[in-house]
DNA sequence: CTTGGTCTCGTACACCGTACAAGGGGTCCT
DNA sequence: AGGACCCCTTGTACGGTGTACGAGACCAAG
């Protein structure tokens, strides 16, 4: 069997998905009786790391840190994955996994499908907010991934949206709880890190932009805007702006069917 | 004047802009004559940081290569920024500068004043897809990220959409535009650094994927509908799904309209 | 007992961000 | 003229990173 050293030599992949033969192969690894105390396996390793990225963000993840967690050394791990980034890849392709499917048969509302789906992507994203950039620079191509978008595009199929516009209705449906996604979690694990409640943060910013003269008088009616929704907190406003946005979205489809 | 040491003692900030003095004070090296060879400014320091993001992408870019395209120490960079993070956030504010805004009274109609803005941020993301990571990152209040801000939410008033769904209105369109150009810009990345044209790159990991048995027959009609779609080649099918995306959108933001 | 495969480890390399202290050149005051 | 001070650049060093390489330890099969 090919070390990972070995296989490392050949020409640059681009996805641990694009070589077949690494992920399978790996995993007679899981039914070994023996060697040397670390009872290590590519599912614990990926499981480890899920976690540290959770716990401590993508910044501070590191190898080193992931053999530590592991009571191994850091060139353990390599035996069982390639890279870094394949391992990433892993973890990212594992945490889809963990995305309850809907059921997509036709009886059931498109509607009821594509708001279930769209919560569940955006919950993934706020609760494992390194994903985010990793589905940016990844293929994304993993079997859980792959279940995921298989079942968007039955969604989409759902819809009535004719052919031609699936594609275009998935993407702004998507993108659209991606891009909120992001930026959501990111705003929260900075919060988090900065020990501010979501207000105290978002207060602050305010205070801050409007300190800038060449804003004041442009920002004075947003900022009005903002105390104009009450006693609400900043999660109740993204609450309340992510279920509009997707209802217009929604809305969008609906035109659109209308139109063709 | 205290130096970028002696500042970074203070209590952890978290987006140089947050820090009013900083930004200012430091540009009074711009005016100086002298000192030692180096020219160096402010100014120079995120053009050369914006020049190599965009051309060797974010994975290769370190403070000692920046030095050296400046033809200067690494710690030399290090007088006008504090750290490395301060140095992209204000790169990522330069490049929202070069993006132009449209005329933004009502007189216009407010449809065309959307795609303007949102084919103007889909070229910036997919020109410099480093940007794409820093705005989740970072809290992106520059003043230039703060112009294009504005004029986002000018637009949104434009629309007639009720104050409360302006928001939620904003995030469809640009959350959407975020992520559309985030993904198309890594992905042709991608496609450069693996050295393959996008389409050659797209059926290669379509072959992949349909070798996975599991997909087989789910993929089948995904990649009928693909064939189906006759010689358009991987650019065309993007635009005409992101152009589709965004007619949906702007139909979406009428039927709220119409509703409220 | 030997051989070979599976796994772990220690060491080493090149690179990273950046703290710290030393020093040179220019300007200004005495 | 001499000195003080400030702006800026530099060299060195520390603790981290991803990972290549080679040396083993353990177990199963011949």
């Amino acid at each position: 069997m090919v070390s990972a050293a070995d296989r490392a030599k050949g020409p640059a992949r681009t996805s641990v998905w694009l070589d077949v033969k690494s992920g399978r192969d790996r995993d007679r690894g899981r039914g070994r009786k023996s060697g040397q105390p670390a009872g290590l396996d590519r599912d614990k390793i990926i499981e480890a790391t899920v976690r540290l990225l959770d716990s401590e963000g993508a910044a501070k993840f590191s190898m080193r840190r992931l053999a530590a967690e592991l009571n191994v050394t850091a060139m353990s791990v390599y035996w069982y994955v390639d890279t870094k980034d394949d391992l990433l890849e892993l973890a990212l392709d594992a945490v889809f996994g963990t995305l309850p499917l809907p059921d997509l048969s036709t009886e059931t509302d498109w509607r009821d499908q594509l708001r279930e789906l769209a919560t569940g992507y955006r919950a993934l994203l706020v609760r494992h907010p390194w994903v985010s950039a990793l589905i940016g620079t990844f293929l994304n191509i993993g079997p859980h991934s792959m279940a995921f978008s298989l079942a968007v595009q039955q969604v989409m199929r759902n819809t009535g949206l004719p052919p031609h516009g699936q594609m275009g209705g998935l993407s702004a449906v998507f993108q659209f709880v991606y891009g909120f996604g992001t930026i959501e979690g990111h705003f929260i694990q900075r919060c988090a890190t900065a020990g501010m409640s979501q207000d105290e943060y978002f207060r602050q910013a305010m205070g801050t932009i409007s300190e800038q003269p060449e804003f004041r008088e442009s920002f004075a009616n947003a900022s009005e805007l903002m105390e104009a929704r009450g006693g609400d907190t900043v999660e109740d406003m993204r609450e309340r702006d992510f279920g509009f946005a997707l209802e217009l979205l929604v809305a969008g489809i609906e035109a659109m069917v209308a139109r063709a």
